[in-house]
DNA sequence: TATATTTGCTTGCGATTTGCAAGTGCAAAG
DNA sequence: CTTTGCACTTGCAAATCGCAAGCAAATATA
């Protein structure tokens, strides 16, 4: 798998280059809020995404050094994947992706994660890093 | 202009609904940091989006009442767009954006906005709305 | 007043990407 | 040793994209 190409030297740009689509961002939301971990998991979300461009994905955030791909641990046929501290990184910008959406879209359901992230957008971020992070060991 | 359909009632789905595609957050990049307003500086910028591209999420993100049209003071045959304030919302975000590029990203240019946006995020983010809102008087 | 240029799109077309459905290979269960 | 579950892969029609050119109205220049 090669990464897409950068099209310019701007940060915002490079960054839109590898997140920039409707898919990617949703895999780091069921990793990092919902705890999912395996392709049959994110194959189930609510969005249901087509199969191929899952498979698409994982490929391009495994290369990219955002989710790591291993073994899982009670089967060998199934495979757990994991945000390493890159991916971890993205956090914030789920948080405010979520916020905004909350504010300014039609229907969108309450939750009690929205309701974190609005007393204490921070602590809950960091909240659920550690999680992420516990999880991973 | 139709607004793209919702996938799901998930707030940070619907916020991908919108903005998750690899130009859109670029366009509102330039009004933001750069202080473009006009189709043809738009279609100038380094990454040089398809002109038809172009027109499509300027009218898009005009239906979604995130940019505003208005007839340029200067020019009768040329267009201003300046952002709502749900587009002004759209600053920590675009921040988040920059941060997590320029982190983990390589052959990012360093500019002066990175390094003000690293010493003071929030204070900064605030500033580049106020210049917008300004702009827009 | 006639011509050229600027500005903001629109159109046509081949190439890429997507969604959908079905199929494949492998490991573990029965 | 057949069946089930999981993780993909493949085929194909439809949608979207990049690229180049064209178009219409407003302004600038001669």
């Amino acid at each position: 798998m090669k990464p897409p190409k950068q099209r310019s030297a701007c940060a915002l740009s490079s960054s839109l280059d590898i997140l920039g689509d409707k898919w990617t961002l949703l895999i780091l939301r069921d990793i990092l809020f919902i705890g999912k971990s395996s392709y049959g998991e994110f194959a189930q979300s609510e969005e249901k995404m087509a199969t191929n461009v899952l498979a698409d994905r994982l490929a391009l955030l495994e290369c990219q050094g955002i989710v790591t791909k291993t073994v899982a641990a009670d089967k060998k046929s199934k495979f757990t994947y994991r945000l390493t501290e890159k991916g971890l990184d993205l956090a914030p910008l789920m948080g405010e992706l979520i916020l905004w959406g909350h504010q300014h879209c039609a229907n969108v359901d309450d939750t009690a994660l929205m309701l974190e992230l609005r007393q204490d957008q921070a602590g809950t971020i960091r909240k659920y890093q550690e999680l992420a992070r516990a999880a991973a060991r």
